[in-house]
DNA sequence: CTATAGATGTGATATTATAACAATTCGCAC
DNA sequence: GTGCGAATTGTTATAATATCACATCTATAG
């Protein structure tokens, strides 16, 4: 899971350090990792793949967890807001962040047929908007940088 | 006009080259810049802002034009399509091109207070997904960027 | 002229997201 | 421990974005 999503890795032992960092990082910052967070978190997690807010639900009341629509939209924003996700603007969706711990502006690979989504290494992505920012006294917060194409596996079903 | 749209310009040209384009680059290709289509892209290019579907509809709706929302979609999937427009996924709106006829990976700067647009020219971007892509064999067809901050407006009224 | 492909009109519906407010839980000062 | 306040959760309703399906029209190639 070095840069991207694409390729295989002990599934098992990432979903577990995952939200084992998640769990001490909400501790160090004074934040709730309550269990429908959590459980959230570990959806995502298992999923590995972009998934809409409603798809999020549908696992949350198979738990027996209440499945209204603001119950995955609340998650979804503790977790992309304490950085443990990102959502995936071209497809509406959300995914668990690979990058945990590290602040980062995430790049992502979206396969545009199976949407399985990678999350590119920081350190492999440069971006240079700053200068035309700077041109226009434009100040930026926050980017969003998202490559759709096809994955290998859609490559070679293609 | 040159990067970005936060600068001041001479707008009634602005818009008519950019419709002048449109139709030849229509003429060229064999597609049909219909009177929907023409107009939508009228609308597109005198706000320079980013404009929902629903927006856009509003106005043909004004216009006399009929206002199911498939004929605003429709008209936006063109103009997307044939290149003359963009859609902000960060918004889910859509935004005239500023570089119509180049060839290009747009990349913008979005203001979150007042939904301003500024397309930043591609010279001035650099992107350097392909190598991660490369390291994992998948293969990019599009890219899309975008910077969410304040412009320049925005940041003196704070 | 006419067959055809593309474009448009229209009603219905799917998908994504938020508003609003009540009920509950949890940490913490007292 | 009690009670206060802030954050979280439960729940109903609705807003905003987008597509489907199918009928009708229009331009044009043959």
């Amino acid at each position: 899971m070095n840069a991207i999503g694409f390729e295989h890795h002990d599934h098992a032992t990432c979903i577990a350090s995952t939200l084992k960092l998640a769990e001490d990082n909400c501790a160090q910052r004074g934040l709730k990792f309550t269990p429908v967070r959590r459980r959230s978190l570990e959806i995502l997690l298992r999923e590995h793949r972009a998934m809409g807010a409603y798809d999020l639900l549908a696992v949350l009341a198979d738990d027996g967890h209440s499945a209204q629509p603001p119950v995955a939209y609340r998650a979804l924003d503790f977790l992309v807001t304490a950085g443990f996700a990102h959502k995936i603007e071209r497809l509406n969706a959300y995914i668990a962040c690979c990058h945990l711990g590290s602040d980062h502006t995430p790049a992502f690979l979206i396969c545009r047929n199976c949407r399985a989504v990678g999350e590119a290494n920081a350190s492999q992505v440069e971006i240079r908007l700053d200068a035309a920012a700077q041109a226009v006294g434009f100040v930026i917060e926050r980017t969003v940088v998202e490559a759709e194409g096809l994955c290998p596996n859609c490559q070679d079903a293609a």
